[in-house]
DNA sequence: TTTGTTTATCGCCAATAGACGATATGGTTA
DNA sequence: TAACCATATCGTCTATTGGCGATAAACAAA
């Protein structure tokens, strides 16, 4: 894991799939968009109910998603609201889509 | 990342899913993938040639690539013959296209 | 048998990830 | 102001990842 400087450059699309993959290659942050879907939005929370996680693990989990634009949180004090982030995930799922042909 | 035993049940979809998108979760072995459906298969040495790393480390993705089941070699002495693996290809297809809807 | 070619594995190291409890923050409400 | 939510962040721990060079393993050919 060297190599910080003088990075291999990849084509954008491939970075960009390899980020949306890496933020999906967690069973729970799958299980979290799924609920995501499912419910269209929900609280941090919910989550922390449905997950028999701590609730700093959760909140590190979305933290995650946010960071790679698949969700998006809008603040109804005092909770936070979660969404999917449509614009995101449409360009999410088009990247996967071309790259499985 | 205690929780090594007690680990939370998911849905199967959830951990399969999860699996192959974490094995795509690096900008080399999307590369590698993408080279491997340009040219149908290739052989280990050809990559090597391909990404400025070393040929342990490109050997160290195939076998993850292979782990999850992307790949599949094929001996061809003293080569071997890496293919996409059309089969679980397709299953991993349909579970992202699945949940992205 | 020895040599050469190709690939996998090992050992090591630094960085990241994933979990937790504890604490800080931001906004309501009493 | 003070107390109370809900959530984020911090600090710590352990496991995993990603890189490398060196070595092992498998096999063909000389």
């Amino acid at each position: 894991m060297k190599r910080t400087l003088e990075t291999i450059a990849y084509k954008e699309n491939t970075e960009a799939l390899a980020k949306f993959a890496k933020a999906l290659g967690h069973p729970t942050r799958i299980a979290i968009l799924k609920h995501l879907q499912s419910q269209s939005c929900c609280f941090t929370g919910d989550l922390v109910d449905v997950f028999p996680l701590a609730q700093s693990t959760v909140s590190q989990h979305l933290k995650e998603l946010k960071n790679a634009g698949l969700i998006q949180g809008e603040l109804k004090s005092p909770k936070i609201k979660y969404c999917i982030n449509q614009e995101n995930w449409k360009i999410a799922k088009s990247l996967f889509q071309d790259f499985f042909d």
